[in-house]
DNA sequence: AGGTTGCATCAACAAACATCAATACAAGCC
DNA sequence: GGCTTGTATTGATGTTTGTTGATGCAACCT
């Protein structure tokens, strides 16, 4: 289920949906909304957790592989991972003992697209 | 001074100087680097200044013309600004009476393509 | 059933952050 | 020189965030 959704919603990439941050200025409502993804996005420990998961060959990642990669509590490590998907980044299942995590597929090519530049995005190099 | 934030993201172009997020795990120090500019970005305040100069005809926006636009202190207006500019962001400059504000070119553009994933990256176009 | 393991939640604390009033600094004007 | 305006810095305060030990819950295994 988890691996079939990024073609499914392949239209929803970068460029075409919304205005980006260098086209007009930005409003409250939206201002709010994108804080809080770039907030989780904020922290070198959520930033690693969700490379780990994005590098990932398959797309999933088990918490019992990612709670000894770091130097930190395992409580820690499940907040972390609790924000990055209150964040709308990553979901979450629970197979049996473990529980997977992905990343949410077309979210982090959509932040990209609203931060590329209008320059940019039409040039090629 | 402010732009250590960003060494790690180097000087080079976008596309092809840095591993994307989804290309490998991060190492300690490119996610501590990394925090620090989408902390910045991690503020309605601070994305709202960030949009309001990006967007801006001609690249500079007065101080002048960004404290009346929110309804905070003229203090709280320029210690966003401060850290905005201590990420990379952006740079300042005097001159006479007041202060300009502009984007430093090409680092929204590779932060986003940092966050672009692999298979986006090669569907852009 | 009882015991063990993997993960999430709770309660509590220190550190970091957003905000403002007061103040300091810089540049123009009288 | 003194006065005014624009911006940055300081000091203080209430809030948010990162972290942990303790606890709770779910799934396995005898």
């Amino acid at each position: 289920m988890s691996k079939q959704g990024l073609e499914l919603l392949g239209q929803e990439t970068a460029d075409a949906c919304c205005e980006g941050l260098a086209s007009a200025p930005l409003d409250d409502e939206r201002a709010a909304a994108l804080a809080k993804v770039f907030k989780a996005l904020g922290d070198p420990v959520r930033l690693r957790l969700l490379s780990m998961i994005a590098s990932r060959d398959g797309g999933e990642v088990c918490v019992c592989e990612m709670t000894p990669a770091f130097d930190l509590s395992q409580p820690t490590i499940s907040h972390h991972l609790k924000l990055l998907r209150q964040a709308g980044l990553i979901d979450c299942e629970r197979r049996g003992t473990w529980v997977y995590y992905w990343v949410l597929p077309g979210v982090l090519d959509h932040l990209a697209g609203f931060l590329t530049t209008p320059q940019a995005a039409g040039a090629t190099e």
